[in-house]
DNA sequence: TATAATTATCTTAAATTTGAGATATGTACT
DNA sequence: AGTACATATCTCAAATTTAAGATAATTATA
């Protein structure tokens, strides 16, 4: 097989294998957020909050990658369950932050550590030394295609 | 920092870099797949028919990881498309294959190249050896999350 | 200052996806 | 055969997501 062509069917093959892990691998972390009532936005949402502090509306969904009505509607939901409140920002009154509530504060630290253990049961069919290995390409990986990405 | 706690922080951290990898890579083919009028679920089952054959329904659904009410929906879409057909199993009376049509298969062949281009560009960030180590680790990864995801 | 271009959030309709359950068929067991 | 259980597809309502555009505020420029 020439070499140009294992090249582009590595890229093909590349795809499709990350494509299979991310897809299992959230299926376990899926099912895990769904028993605490939660979908797996909501969730990501509460877990920048969690992890990032306040955000403004707009990075937030910069950061897991929905669009601007999307943010608005789960924003919405999360308010009403009382676990976030919004909070107009004094220096620009177009930016709104979204911060967690003591009850938000509260359910994310009472959830993370069972939604640690599906991660971990997860992913555990990599050794210690294959998950650096896997850590280091996915970063490389994931930041080239970040910057290729032109809008 | 115990050795515990590092392995902890490792699938975590895993896990978030897989997302981003996954998030930013598809974005890229997600974009050429729009711009041929298909969205990504619609783009996945012709591919699952274009590599693999005529497929059940069920299989389709189960290898893109959609609900049937879904694979439902998006057969029905595809076939009004003229892009495939419904074909029952003449063995067993609850199967229903899909097939593509012509069309579809022209279609398909139309449209691969430059997603095949696509996918080349968003991986492009990491060189042929990289790329062979990532995909052995993200098949091990896939299918031990796989094979340990118990419904 | 006035005007134009950007930015952040929200609104709305349409598209997509799921989940629960209905229907029909197939399989295993008595 | 008859009964219970399992499987494949479909239906339907509700939940989620997007895309396009509206509104308000900010920034850049004439």
């Amino acid at each position: 097989m020439p070499e140009e062509q294992q090249h582009r069917d590595d890229s093909l093959l590349l795809m499709v294998v990350l494509a299979r892990a991310y897809n299992w691998v959230t299926a376990h972390t899926t099912r895990e957020i769904r028993q605490h009532g939660l979908n797996p936005t909501e969730f990501g949402v509460l877990e920048v909050l969690y992890h990032k502090g306040p955000q403004p509306l707009q990075q937030i969904g910069e950061k897991i990658l929905i669009s601007s009505g999307n943010i608005t509607y789960v924003v919405d939901k999360l308010e009403k369950k009382q676990l976030l409140v919004r909070k107009p920002c004094a220096e620009d009154r177009r930016v709104i932050y979204a911060e967690l509530t003591e009850k938000g504060q509260q359910f994310l630290a009472s959830i993370f550590p069972s939604h640690k253990i599906a991660i971990e049961q997860a992913v555990s069919g990599l050794n210690p030394e294959e998950k650096r290995s896997a850590i280091e390409l996915l970063k490389k990986l994931g930041h080239s295609a970040q910057e290729r990405f032109h809008k």
